[in-house]
DNA sequence: CTTACTTTGTTCAGCGGCCTAAGAATCTAC
DNA sequence: GTAGATTCTTAGGCCGCTGAACAAAGTAAG
C-alpha cells in the first residue's frame, strides 16, 4: 500500500526546515507534538531543536502543564532574532515592509513609484531607504535574511532575476535582483504579487503545514498565489494562479489577454470602474486604484448603483474562486490586496456563500475564506515573508535544476 | 507480500526514484546524463544505477557515439522486469489490463461489472481474473508490484482503503483496498479514474520528470489529472481537478452538484446527449455511453445537428483546459477517457486552438494537446501506471500523515 | 604505434543526517 | 517517598551521498 512509513530515509528535505515550519504554524508548541507533527524521533527533534535554539532562531517559553510526567516544555520561534525586507514596486509607488520572523510588520512605509527614472537610480533609492530605516529603528544588518521585491507581471525565467512589470517597459532587461544584491549587500528574492501574498498569509497567518491555500489578489488586475504544503506551486513558468483570465463566459467581453470572457474583464476593478462611468456614476478620474477606492466608498455609504455594481463583481469572484478551489480541492481561500482592503467586507460574504453552497467536495471539507489581516500591503509582507520561507525552510532544493537539465535531453520515448 | 522486492528498500527512496523516473521518461540515457540531470554526483548515480541493474530493472542496451573520450553506455528500462495490474471498475463493466515496467499493455480483457453483488463475490471474481490471466500469459507473480483499482468518484479519504462509486451505494463502507489485498496477495492502490489517467500518461507516455501536466478525463462525467514534476496533486480530500464543476456561465444550467452553470452540465456526455434527444436527433437510448457513442459515430459521417451539438462540447473543453492551464500553467494537456476515444479527432483541434489563443502565458511556452494513445483504456492503464510509479519512484514520503497529525495540534498564532 | 588528451565510469574514505536504544530529568499518584 | 508516566537527552551506528583519486576506453596528432 501507500506504506507512508515516515522515517526511512529523506522523507523532508530537511528535518530543520519541516521543524521550524510546524513551529511557526502551530505558534507555540512542545518537541513532543513536533515529533508526531513531522514523523521524525524524539532524539532528532531533541539534537535539531538544540540546535536551533543556539541559533537564536527558537526560544523555550515556559512549560505546559502535567499530562502524568515530565510536563513538556513549550517551544516558539523568536520573533526577533531575525528579520526580512520587502519591498512592493508597483505603477503608483513602492511599498516598504520589515517583517520579523513571526512575520509580523515591524516597520512599513512608503514612496513614490519609479516613474521613468533610470533603473540604477531606482536601486539606489531603495537600498538608501532600507539601509536608513534599519539604522533609524535599531536593527543589526547581521540578522536581516534579505530582501523580497514584489511587483505585478511575471517574472522573466530566462535569466530568473529580472522582471517585467507591465508598466515599466524600460525595465524589461534590467537585472533587478543582482542590481540590489549588490546594493545592499543582502540575497534577493523576486516574485509576483499574488504569489508573494500567497506566502506572506502563510507565514503570518499561521496556516497548518499540510494545508492547501490560495490568496486571491486583486490590485488594478485579479491574480491567485497557490501555496500547498507550505510549498509554492508557480508551473511551468511562474505563471500559475492566473485566475483573472478564466473564461466565465464564452461570448463575454473580448480581454487585454487575447481571450474573451475573463473574470477580470467581468470583474476586476478596471472592469468595475468603466461600468461606473458607462452608468453615469461619478468619479475622480485620476486612475483605476483611485476610482475603485470611491466607488467603494461610494457603495459603502449604501449608495445603490455602487453597490450593484460591486456585488455582480463580487459574484464573478466568488466563481473565480470557486474554480480555484474546485481545481485545487483548496482548504483556505485568503483575499487579499489593495482592492479587497477597500471593498472586502463586501466581496467576502459573496465568496463565502459561493464557496458553501457551489464547492464541489463541500461534502468532504469546508473551504475556509478570510480576508488578510494586511490586505493593503500583503504583496510587501509577502516580499518579506518569501525571505522568511526560503531561508529557513526551504523545500524542493535541487528540482528546478532537475527541470533546466531535462531540457538539453531527449524528449522520451 | 513477495519477499525479495524492491520498494521495502523505501530508505534509498530518492536518489533511486529520481533516476528510474529520468530513465523512464528519456528511455535511453547514460550515466552522465543522469547525473546533469538529476543533479546527484557521478559517483551516487553509478553506484545507484549498479544497485538498479542488480534488481534486473535497468539494463545497458549498447554505446553512444564516442564525443572524443570513452562512449557512453546506455541504459534503459527493462520492460519486462516487473509487472503491474491495472482494474477499473465502472458501472458498465471492469476492464482489466497488465502492463509492464514501461507502461506497455501486455494483457487487456473486459468483464461485466459488479451489479447489485456482493462486493465479496465480486472481490472473489476480480482475484481470480488477475490468477488466470497471470498464468496463461506466463507472468511470475513474484514480479507483479502490485493492482491499482480505479474507479470514478472520490475515494474515502477516512480509510484510506474504501471507495464510493457514486452508481454503487452498497460498496460505500467496504474496505476494497484490504480485500483485493487478501484475496490476490498483492499490494493494493486505489484512486479515481482521472488521477489515475494521468499517472498512466506520464508513465507510459514519456512525459519529462519536471512538467507539469494534467489529463482531461471525459468518461460520463468531465474530471483532471494533475502531474507535477512525477507528483500527483490530490489537495485536500483527493478532490482536485474537478474541473467538470467549474462554473462557466453565472446564469447556467442547474447542475447535480449543486452549482449552476459547470462545464458538465453544458458539455459532459449526458448532457450533449440531452441536447441531442431534445433536437430530435435518433438515439438508440440504452445509456449515456452508448448514446455519446452513436453520436459521435453520426458526427464522423458528417451528419449536421451531432457534429454541431459536439462542436459546442467541444468548445467548453477548450474553456475547461483552457482554464486548467492558466490555473496551473501546463506545459501539456492530455485528452483521455472513453468520450474522447470516440470522438477526440473533433475535440482535439477545437481544445488546441483555444489554448493556442487564450492561454495566458502563450508568450512564454505553449501548451501541448494530446489524445491520449489508450484513450479507451486509460483508467485501467492509469491503475497499473499507479502501482509502478508507487512501488518504483515514490515521492513525498510522509507528507500525508504531517497533515493528520497536525489536526490534533491549535490552529496558530 | 606511441603519446597526449578527453570523456566516462568506479572505488573508497568520510561526513552528516537520522535512527535505535538506553538513560536522565521531572512531574503525578498513592 | 517510591512507583509510574511522560518528556527530553546522550551515545552509538547505519546509510546515503559526496569529493577525490583512479581506472577504462575512446580520439587526435606525430
Amino acid at each position: 500500500m501507500n506504506g507512508a512509513q515516515p522515517g526511512l530515509g529523506a522523507a523532508h528535505a530537511s528535518s530543520r526546515a519541516a521543524i521550524l515550519d510546524v513551529i511557526r504554524a502551530a505558534g507555540t508548541i512542545s518537541r513532543v507534538e513536533l515529533t508526531r507533527a513531522t514523523g521524525l524521533t524524539a532524539a532528532t527533534v531533541s539534537t535539531v531543536v538544540r540546535r536551533l535554539i543556539d541559533e537564536g532562531l527558537v526560544v523555550e517559553a515556559g512549560r505546559a502543564e502535567s499530562t502524568g510526567g515530565k510536563p513538556r516544555m513549550l517551544l516558539q520561534l523568536d520573533p526577533y532574532a531575525r528579520y526580512a525586507v520587502g519591498v512592493h514596486l508597483d505603477h503608483a509607488g513602492i511599498t516598504y515592509v520589515i517583517a520579523n520572523l513571526g512575520g509580523a510588520v515591524v516597520a512599513r512605509w512608503r514612496r513614490p513609484g519609479a516613474g521613468a527614472d533610470d533603473p540604477r537610480e531606482v536601486v539606489a533609492r531603495i537600498a538608501a531607504e532600507i539601509a536608513t530605516t534599519m539604522t533609524r529603528i535599531g536593527i543589526d544588518p547581521a540578522v536581516v535574511l534579505g530582501v523580497g521585491v514584489v511587483s505585478p507581471g511575471p517574472i522573466s525565467t530566462s535569466t530568473g532575476m529580472t522582471l517585467t512589470p507591465p508598466v515599466m517597459q524600460h525595465w524589461a532587461e534590467f537585472p533587478l535582483g543582482a542590481a540590489i544584491e549588490d546594493a545592499t549587500g543582502l540575497p534577493v528574492l523576486l516574485d509576483n504579487d499574488a504569489t508573494a501574498a500567497a506566502v506572506g498569509e502563510y507565514w503570518s497567518g499561521g496556516v497548518a503545514t499540510g494545508a492547501a491555500c490560495a490568496t486571491l489578489y486583486m490590485g488594478t488586475g485579479i491574480g491567485a498565489g497557490i501555496v500547498v504544503d507550505g510549498t509554492v506551486y508557480r508551473g511551468r513558468s511562474s505563471n500559475a494562479g492566473e485566475i483573472g483570465h478564466v473564461c466565465v463566459a464564452l461570448d463575454g467581453p473580448e480581454c487585454w489577454c487575447g481571450s474573451r470572457g475573463c473574470v477580470e474583464a467581468f470583474a476586476g476593478p478596471a472592469a468595475v470602474v468603466a461600468q461606473a462611468a458607462a452608468a453615469g456614476v461619478a468619479l475622480p478620474g485620476r486612475g483605476v486604484s483611485e476610482d475603485f477606492a470611491a466607488l467603494a466608498r461610494a457603495a459603502a455609504r449604501g449608495e445603490a448603483e455602487p453597490m450593484r455594481l460591486l456585488r455582480a463583481s463580487a459574484e464573478y469572484l466568488g466563481v473565480a474562486a470557486q474554480t480555484l478551489a474546485n481545481v485545487l480541492d483548496l482548504d483556505l481561500v485568503v483575499l487579499t490586496g489593495p482592492s479587497f482592503a477597500l471593498a472586502g467586507s463586501l466581496y467576502l460574504p459573496a465568496v463565502q456563500e459561493r464557496l458553501a453552497r457551489g464547492f464541489f467536495a463541500r461534502g468532504a471539507h469546508p473551504v475556509r475564506v478570510t480576508i488578510s489581516t494586511h490586505a493593503s500591503e500583503a504583496a510587501a509582507v509577502g516580499g518579506a515573508a518569501l525571505v522568511l520561507q526560503s531561508e529557513l525552510a526551504p523545500r524542493q532544493v535541487g528540482t528546478r535544476m532537475v527541470v533546466e537539465a531535462l531540457t538539453d535531453l531527449p524528449t522520451g520515448a
